[in-house]
DNA sequence: GATGAATGAGTGTTCATTCAT
DNA sequence: AATGAATGAACACTCATTCAT
C-alpha cells in the first residue's frame, strides 16, 4: 500500500521532471511567447490540460524550470579556484569548466537570456550570477597578486574580461579550444611585442 | 500642385519613420510578441488600422526598423582604423567607437538579439556583422604585428576578446571607461608579473 | 463476516450522506456551475475521484440531494391544519412552521430557486409544492369560511398572500416573529380603519 | 466629416445597446454562467471578438446591463403615490405599476435575482431598491393614518405584504388581475367575517 | 473503497489583420 | 490619409469525467 503510493508518487515525480525538461526545450526553441501550451503538450506526449495538474501556468512552469536548474552553485564552484594554484593553470581550467556549464545548460541560459529584459525575476538572477562569479573570480586573481605571479591591477576587470568572452564566444557558437587558450595566453602576458 | 504632393511625400515619410521610431523602443520595452499592434499605436498616437496603411504587417515592421537603423556600414568604419596608428591608441579608440554606437543603437540592438533565437534574418545579419567586425579588426591588429607594435599571435581571438567584452559589458550595463582602459592594458600587456 | 458487509453498507451509506450534504452547502454557496468538483471534493475531504464511485455525474449529485431531502411531505403537513381550530390561531401556526422549514431547508432551497429557471426538473417540484400547500391551505380556509370565522372570499388568493409572504420575507433574510404577527393581523383584520 | 464621425460614433452606441440587450435575453434564459461568449455573439449576429470591443469581459456586459437597465428611479416612482389619494385607489395603482415594471423588466430582473447570490453588487442593487420601495409605500401609508383612513398600524410591514406578494407571483408567472384586486381588499380589510 | 493522474472538449479572452467609412 | 468597428483564428486555461493503480 504505501509501496504503491510511494511508487506512485515517484511517477508523478518523473512526469514533472519530464514536463519540465521538455518545455524548457521547446522554450529555447521558440521563446517564451512563440511556445504554446500546445507544443509543449505534445512535446511531452501528453494532453495539455496534465500540464496544469503540475504546473499553475506557463510561467509557473518556467520558474520550476529555473529552479529545478539551478546553476549557482555550480558556478561558484568553477569560479573559486585553490588559491595557490597558478593563475596559468587555473584560468584555463575555470574557462573550460565555465565553457562546460554552458554547454550542459544551453537551453536554460538561451531561455534566461531571452526573457531577462521582461522577466525582472530572471534578471535579477543573471545579475546575482554575474556578481558573484565576477567577485569570486576577482578575488582568486588578488591572490595571484599577493603570491606575486601577478602584477597589481584591476582583478574585476580581468575576471569580467575572461567570462565575459567565454560567454559571448559560448552564445555565437564560436567557442573551441583554441581561442579559449589564446584568451588565456592574452590575459596574461598580452600582445605587445616584448 | 508639385509642392503640394511632394509635401505630402514628405509628411508620409515622416510619420513611416515616426511610426519606425517608436516601434523600435516598444519592441524593446516588451518584446516583439510582446508587443500588440495596440500597444504600438497608442504608443504614436494614431489608430491601429493605420500602422497597416504604412506596413503590410507587424513583421514587416520589424523590418523596416532594421532596414531604416542599418549599423553595418558604421560598425565597418569603426572597425577599420588606420594601420598605421599604433594599437595602443586604436584599441581604445575602437572600443570607444563600438561602445558609444551600442549606446545610440540600444534599442535596436535590444530587439535583434531578443529576436535572433526564432528569426534567422535577424540571426544573419547578427552573424554577419560580427563576421566582418572581427575580420576587420583582426586585420588591422595583423598589419600592427607587421609593423613589428605586436608579436605574431592569433589576431582573430584579439579582435573576438575585445569586441565581445564591449557588447557584454553594455548588454550588462557594466560598461564604463575605467573598464575600458583595463581592458585594452591587459590585452596589450598581460597581467602577468615581469 | 455478514456485519462486516452490513458495517460496510453503512459507512458506505453515511459517505454517501456526507458528500450528499457537503455538496448541497457548496452549491449554495457558489452555484451549481460555479461549484466545480473539486470544490465538492475538497469540501468533502476526499479525491475527486470518489464522487464519481457514489455519482454518476454533477448532475446526479444534485438529483440526489433534492431527493434525500424532500420536503414536499412536512409541506403538506404543514399547510394542513385541523379544521377545527381557528384561523387566528393556525395563520400563525402555519406561517411559523413555513419559516421554521424554510430555515432548516435553506441551502437546499437556495439552490433550487437558483436552477429552477434552468432545470425543468427542478421547476417542476417548485411548482407543485406551491400548488400543493395553496390548494391545502386554500381548502383550510374554506373550512373557516363555512365554519363562519372567516366571510366568504378568494380564499386561494390569501393562501398565496400568507405563503408568497413568508417564503420573500426569507429569501431577503427579513423575517422576523413581528413581522408574521402584523402579517396576520392583517389579513385577518385588514388596515382600513373602523 | 463631423457628420461621418457621429454616425459612426451613434452606429456604434447602437450596436452596444444591441449587444447588450440580446446578451441580457440569453443571460435570462441560460444563466450568466450558462450563457457562453459564442452564445452570446451568435444571438447578436456578430463575431465572438467584437463582445470585446466593447466590453472588458462577460462580467462587465452584466454591469453594462445592470447600468443601462436602471430601474430605481422608476420604482420610486411607483411606490410615491400622492399622499391625498386614498389607499384603496393607491394599493392597486401601486401594485399594477409595480407589476408593469416587473413585466417590462423581466429578463433584467430574472438575471439580477439568479446572480444576487454569488454577485454581492447585484445583492447590493436588490437590498436598496427593496429598501427604499419599502419606505417610501410604507410613508405613503402612515400619511393615510394620519389622514383616519387606514388605523394605526406596522405601515412597514403592509408595504412588504404588498410588495412581496406581487414580486412573487410575478415570479411563478400567477399573477394577473383578480389576485391583484383581492390582494388589495384583504390588505384593507381583511377576511375574517365582520 | 479510494486515490489522483490523465484526458480532451470547451471556456473566456486576445490580437493581428481587414474593411467600410 | 486616417479611423476604429469588425473578424476569426488562436491562445492560455478550466473542468467534468475516466481510469490505472
Amino acid at each position: 500500500m504505501n509501496e504503491v503510493r510511494s511508487t506512485r508518487r515517484r511517477q508523478a515525480e518523473q512526469r514533472r521532471v519530464q514536463l519540465i525538461d521538455t518545455a524548457l526545450n521547446v522554450f529555447a526553441q521558440k521563446g517564451l511567447d512563440g511556445a504554446t501550451v500546445k507544443d509543449l503538450s505534445e512535446a511531452a506526449g501528453v494532453a495539455q490540460g496534465l500540464l496544469y495538474h503540475y504546473f499553475r501556468s506557463k510561467e509557473d512552469l518556467l520558474r520550476a524550470a529555473l529552479e529545478r536548474h539551478y546553476f549557482l552553485p555550480e558556478l561558484r564552484r568553477i569560479t573559486s579556484p585553490d588559491r595557490d594554484r597558478p593563475a596559468q593553470e587555473v584560468l584555463l581550467d575555470v574557462s573550460q569548466g565555465f565553457a562546460a556549464m554552458l554547454r550542459e545548460r544551453r537551453p536554460l541560459l538561451q531561455v534566461m537570456i531571452r526573457e531577462a529584459p521582461t522577466n525582472p525575476a530572471v534578471a535579477e538572477r543573471i545579475a546575482r550570477a554575474q556578481r558573484e562569479s565576477v567577485r569570486l573570480l576577482s578575488d582568486y586573481l588578488g591572490s595571484r597578486v599577493e603570491a606575486g605571479e601577478l602584477r597589481p591591477h584591476d582583478t574585476q576587470a580581468t575576471a569580467r574580461l575572461l567570462l565575459y568572452t567565454v560567454l559571448m564566444s559560448h552564445l555565437t557558437d564560436t567557442l573551441d579550444q583554441p581561442f579559449l587558450t589564446a584568451v588565456v595566453e592574452t590575459i596574461l602576458h598580452g600582445v605587445a611585442a616584448r
